[in-house]
DNA sequence: CTAGCTTCCTGGGGGC
DNA sequence: TGCCCCCAGGAAGCTA
């Protein structure tokens, strides 16, 4: 599941390979569920840069001859993943042997841009700011970025503390801080000793979480990120924080803190683990 | 407004 | 080995 840490690990292989050039082809799945708006305004564009906010890879275009400063918006979703390989010969399979690609965007430098997302999931858009709500309605009231200054303890403690659902909801709920999902969530948690269901969590205990999501996520993108079942990154290798998971997907295991075997649960619909030694209500 | 449930999708794992 | 069932999850869309 492409969390901030994959998906910046994504945006930094993306840089070189994307930024500059120009868009000369484009195809995209006409499935009918496939979530993508926009992406024929593709053609013919040039990519300015690769970068993100929380889970989505932003990449300005340069303007339309109207002045529009419209931009790519990806989201991964669940399963997605890009590769940026050779484009392929005419009358040769254009995704070159790869299954599952839902997009391609050639570039002129002669490779392609292949979006992969077996789930569909994914989502693909060409957008401007001023539509965000309408488009990507997440993006128009996602919170601060985690490893900003914008997020700040204040922020956290007060955010929490308008509310009472419960902590984790609160986390996966991208408004309150920006790319936090089911991974992070449960590790972030298990770190600062919060149980994932408490619904009251005063100002000590939003610093340590605080302290926690900042840690986590370093930790995580230092590793490029967490391989669990199908993230990869654009050149095919692995995250390689998944052996650092205390808590996510290790129920059942010994808690590394106490020795109490972890209990998995379903908080706020997610599949949920976590230490009910150390992590009380 | 918020909280919380359902929906989308399909590979893979478990059970028999 | 094969078949069926059901689960995983981010975000959007819905209800109450």
């Amino acid at each position: 599941m492409p969390e901030l840490p994959e998906v910046e690990s994504v945006r930094r292989q993306l840089v070189p390979r994307l930024s500059g050039r120009r868009i000369v082809e484009v195809w995209w799945d006409p499935h009918p569920q496939a979530r993508f708006h926009g992406v024929g305004r593709l053609r013919n564009r040039r990519i300015e840069g690769v970068e993100r906010r929380g889970k989505f890879l932003l990449c300005p275009l340069d303007p339309t001859p109207q002045g529009r400063a419209d931009q790519l918006v990806l989201h991964l979703g669940m399963t997605g993943s890009l590769s940026v390989e050779a484009t392929s010969e005419a009358g040769a399979d254009p995704d070159a042997g790869l299954t599952h690609v839902r997009a391609r965007l050639d570039l002129d430098d002669g490779h392609t841009v292949r979006f992969r997302d077996p789930r569909r999931f994914g989502r693909l858009s060409v957008v401007a700011p001023d539509a965000y709500a309408e488009v990507v309605p997440t993006l128009a009231v996602l919170g601060p970025e985690p490893l900003s200054p914008a997020f700040t303890v204040e922020h956290l403690a007060e955010g929490l503390a308008r509310s009472r659902a419960p902590v984790k909801a609160r986390l996966l709920d991208q408004r309150l801080v920006a790319g936090v999902g089911n991974i992070y969530a449960d590790e972030a948690l298990w770190r600062a000793r919060i149980h994932p269901a408490s619904r009251r969590v005063a100002r000590p205990r939003a610093a340590l979480l605080h302290a926690a999501v900042v840690e986590i996520l370093t930790a995580a993108i230092e590793r490029e990120g967490t391989t669990f079942r199908d993230y990869q990154m654009v050149n095919g290798s692995s995250g390689r924080y998944a052996t650092f998971l205390a808590a996510y997907g290790q129920h059942g295991r010994p808690c590394r803190r106490c020795g109490t075997t972890l209990r998995r649960t379903v908080v706020a619909q997610r599949g949920t683990t976590y230490c009910p030694t150390c992590q009380r209500i």
